[in-house]
DNA sequence: GCGACAG
DNA sequence: ATCTTGTCGC
């Protein structure tokens, strides 16, 4: 096999993400207090494996209750605005037994609604398996800003950006799925601890898969 | 045609 | 995301 990386139909995967993103809800079924558990999730590689880390925490004392791991070989390639149909499959064996849970809320590493198409990953994930989602990203992708720190898509708020005081290090908080702008930031800022502008089980997830990446890689 | 572009 | 040495700064 010359290529392994399986091409993807554009216009079918951007078929799929209008129609998917039909059933995001920006709305938050539950009360903060019935929120038991914060999660991150996070995708490192080693050459074409893909290592995927789930990490749950206890809400709001953010101790740490567990770490699921999963490898497997990735064949989508990485293309801007299509990143779920590279990392969501590792995603969704990670997180099935979870569908549906209404006492957890999930970080996903990258966008929510701030996609050209209203489904970046976050999005994506949250509606597949029915999961309270958060994007959480490290960069600029889509929308307009409100001001500095809010970013809006069709003329509706979804994100904030949280900055940190010395440096330019942004963060993109956005409605993932299940979940209201407010309750989004709220929950994300709380997991925020110290210095580290990244939510706590976030930068853990981050960590275990890149480490094991490394060590696979080695 | 030109520029932008999560991980 | 990953490839990579030394180096600037708290």
């Amino acid at each position: 096999m010359k290529r392994q990386l399986k091409k993807i139909n554009r216009s079918k995967a951007i078929y799929a993400q209008r129609l998917l993103s039909r059933r995001v809800s920006t709305s938050s079924p539950f009360k903060e207090r019935e929120i038991k558990y914060v999660a991150g999730l996070d995708v490192s590689y080693a050459g074409n494996v893909g290592v995927a880390a789930l990490v749950i925490m206890k809400y709001p004392s953010l101790k740490l209750h567990s770490i699921k791991v999963l490898s497997d070989i990735v064949s989508i390639p990485y293309i801007p605005t299509f990143l779920a149909y590279r990392e969501i499959p590792l995603y969704v064996k990670l997180c099935f037994s979870f569908r549906s849970r209404r006492d957890i809320v999930f970080l996903v590493d990258g966008h929510g609604l701030t996609h050209p198409r209203k489904l970046g990953i976050a999005s994506h994930l949250g509606v597949v398996l029915d999961l309270i989602t958060i994007g959480v990203a490290k960069k600029f992708l889509y929308g307009t800003y409100i001001g500095k720190e809010y970013i809006a898509v069709d003329g509706v708020p979804v994100a904030k950006v949280i900055s940190s005081s010395p440096d330019d290090r942004k963060i993109f908080i956005s409605i993932g799925n299940n979940i209201s702008l407010q309750n989004a930031i709220k929950i994300a800022e709380k997991c925020i601890v110290r210095k580290s502008l990244l939510p706590e089980p976030i930068r853990i997830a981050d960590d275990v898969s890149r480490r094991v990446a490394r060590k696979i890689r080695r």
